[in-house]
RNA sequence: GCACCCAUAGCUCAAUUGGAUAGAGCGGCUGACUACGGAUCAGCAGGUUAUAGGUUCAACUCCUAUUGGGUGCACCA
């Protein structure tokens, strides 16, 4: 077992056998600034706040119940009421050791493993993937990693836009304005312009429109032509997702888009009229506020001019369609049959937010019994900015391009490998750079909060010095290099003695014993930025303990096998941890 | 109009959700025995966390107001 997981444990037995009504799950301990030790628990304050006893009387009262002295020395109390935890060095010792030997990686798989669908990238058949897809994809793919990583079991989908609206306007711009050889040259810019040609005209022309829609209703009623040219459409952009998931290394285990939940949809809305939870509305079908939260906090409701009026969550349309609240129901419903997962997190931008809460409130309302069995989640993140602050978009107006962001940073990168390693093949620079501009790329997308909007910036993406990718890689490539340089490979001992002595070896040491920590992190908060933080001051740790503490040159044959050992670790961690957030690992660079 | 989100160092961002002296990177300035890989390391400068109040042992974090930005407000997804 972990440390920290022994103090949280007994921490949490101690306090429990004080205040039985105690919520002790609030009660953890975490790492803080070192000089206040190596884990800390703040939690007590709060406890003796609400129940007015004198937080130091209670943190001295707790601490006489408390024995972590196998894994600490004498616990602190500080400040309020702080408990401040040092861990023994011979506990730091014995977990790295058990590392070594390969009993742990200082993370443990969870106790009750859940099943999780994990909905994240959603492209739009079509449209070519752009730096906005970088987000989802990104976020969602180190969160079904670190969820899987820790035992759960994932399922991952890939919810594509492929039905809908606007294959009316497609439909009618590949009947009367198709290049063919355009089409054959570039698929998805043919496609495009088909779009955005016929959508201007729609927007100038109100007959257009009309053509467009009956199209789409032709296409939704099964004809036969319009259904043929759907199909190519699709196909044409499965090859352009299948590219870019290729690059990205990024698999889904199911990509179920939109038309596939199509013989569903009527069924869904009739249900929901049969149980009285829709209503016609100006032809419509729409749910409405039930009246069981306040106006503010009802998604349902929205504020006209003072007044509070229905904002319904619409199923069908008045021309008999259905959108994708209709498709979104049903998706859930096949997904509680088909996996009976725990939880179903969307990985979506935030300004989906409202139509997510009318989603959960709408299939809690219809499947209350099912519903009770599922934790919906949206896992909302920030828009890209341009750095004027608007969304962002290039000069043109045209979104970057995915694949031409990373065509970008593994060009830079290749130039930097060429300018850093010339004497390396050709061939080997290519892969470097492939590996390093790409995961400079989806560094740099993971490393703010998912939160906040982000202004995008061309040299922020591609960095290669600081806190990016590269940087984690090459202390990876730098332990890499030693083992390369040992004399003897072969006479490496099986089970090196640790010993930790030089601030720089302890402070890597317990940093490293950090890792599950982070992950649980992560997993709990979906927040993969916490990884790449934790894996950042690895890499600091690492480059620190580097610069001071020669291993090679070690004075000693015992110095020397511990520090391999330690630097096995670090690299051991660093390959994990980059693997979780989809990140490959170069040996040299 | 209404609702929601945001404002932290010159720039781009953190701060594990109410914890101790607000941290990084970039940019700027100093340094580092030819270094087990300098895509690195050590250091300096840079902050009244938009503004004004409030809550409490403790506020970037919660509340109120103000200013400035963004987003969303049935038949697109």
């Amino acid at each position: 077992m972990l440390p920290h997981k022994k103090i949280e444990s007994a921490l949490q037995a101690a306090v429990r056998e004080l205040l039985p009504d105690a919520d002790t799950s609030i009660i953890l301990v975490r790492p803080c600034d070192p000089k206040f030790g190596d884990y800390q628990s703040n939690a007590l304050m709060s406890l003796a706040k609400t129940r007015k006893l004198n937080p130091r009387q209670l943190a001295t009262d707790v601490l006489a119940k408390l024995d972590v002295s196998e894994v600490c020395e004498k616990v602190e109390i500080a400040g309020a009421g702080f408990l401040n935890f040092r861990l023994k060095n011979s506990e730091l010792v014995k977990n790295l050791e058990a590392a070594v030997r390969g009993e742990h990686l200082f993370f443990v798989k969870a106790a009750s493993p859940k099943t999780i669908v994990v909905d994240f990238s959603s492209p739009n058949v079509a449209k070519p993937m752009h730096v906005g897809h970088i987000r989802s994809t990104g976020i969602g793919d180190a969160l079904q990693r670190s969820l899987r990583l820790l035992g759960h079991q994932v399922i991952t989908d890939n919810h594509i836009g492929d039905w809908g609206t606007q294959f009316g306007k497609l439909l009618l711009g590949w009947k009367q304005i198709l290049d063919r050889p355009a089409l054959e040259r570039d698929a998805i810019a043919e496609l495009e312009r088909l779009y955005k040609t016929v959508n201007a005209e729609c927007d100038a022309d109100p007959t257009r429109l009309d053509a467009a829609k009956s199209e789409l209703v032709k296409l939704q009623a099964g004809d036969e032509e319009n259904l043929r040219i759907w199909r190519e459409m699709v196909k044409l952009s499965q090859v352009q997702f299948d590219t870019i998931y290729g690059r990205l290394r990024v698999k889904f285990d199911v990509a179920l888009g939109e038309s596939f939940y199509n013989p569903w949809l009527g069924e869904v809305v009739a249900s929901l009229l049969t149980r009285g939870l829709a209503r016609e509305s100006e032809g419509a079908v729409g749910v409405f506020s039930d009246g069981s939260l306040p106006p503010k906090e009802d998604p349902f409701l929205v504020n006209r001019d003072g007044e509070w009026i229905a904002d319904p969550a619409l199923v069908r349309k008045s021309d008999g369609g259905f959108n994708y609240m209709t498709t979104d129901l049903a998706t859930i419903d096949y997904r509680l049959k088909t996996w009976s997962p725990d939880e179903i997190i969307y990985v979506v931008d935030d300004r989906q937010s409202p139509h997510f809460k009318k989603l959960f409130i709408t299939f809690t309302r219809w499947q209350p019994d099912a519903a009770k069995k599922v934790k919906l989640v949206h896992v909302g993140f920030g828009k890209i900015m341009g750095d004027d602050g608007k969304p962002f978009k290039t000069r043109s107006g045209d979104t970057v391009k995915l694949g031409d962001l990373l065509d970008e940073a593994e060009e830079r990168a290749l130039q930097q490998v060429t300018e850093k390693s010339p004497e390396l093949p050709e061939a080997q620079r290519e892969e470097i750079a492939r590996v390093v501009g790409l995961g400079a790329v989806k560094y740099a997308d993971l490393l703010p909060n998912r939160q906040s909007d982000y202004i995008f910036s061309w040299d922020k993406m591609l960095a290669l010095q600081g806190n990016t990718a590269p940087y984690l890689l090459y202390a990876y490539a730098r332990i890499k290099s030693i083992f390369r340089k040992q004399e003897h490979p072969e006479a490496r001992i099986q089970n090196p003695e640790l010993i930790l002595a030089a601030s720089e070896e302890i402070a890597l040491a317990k940093h490293l014993l950090n890792f599950g920590l982070t992950l649980e992190a992560v997993a709990d908060e979906f927040r993969p930025n916490y990884l790449c933080n934790y894996l950042f001051e690895v890499a600091v740790h690492f480059s620190r303990f580097f610069e001071n503490c020669p291993v090679l040159k070690a004075e000693s044959d015992a110095v020397r096998h511990s520090r391999l050992a330690l630097c096995d670790l670090t690299a051991r961690v660093l390959k994990q941890g980059l693997e979780t957030l989809g990140i490959e690992t170069v040996e040299q660079m």
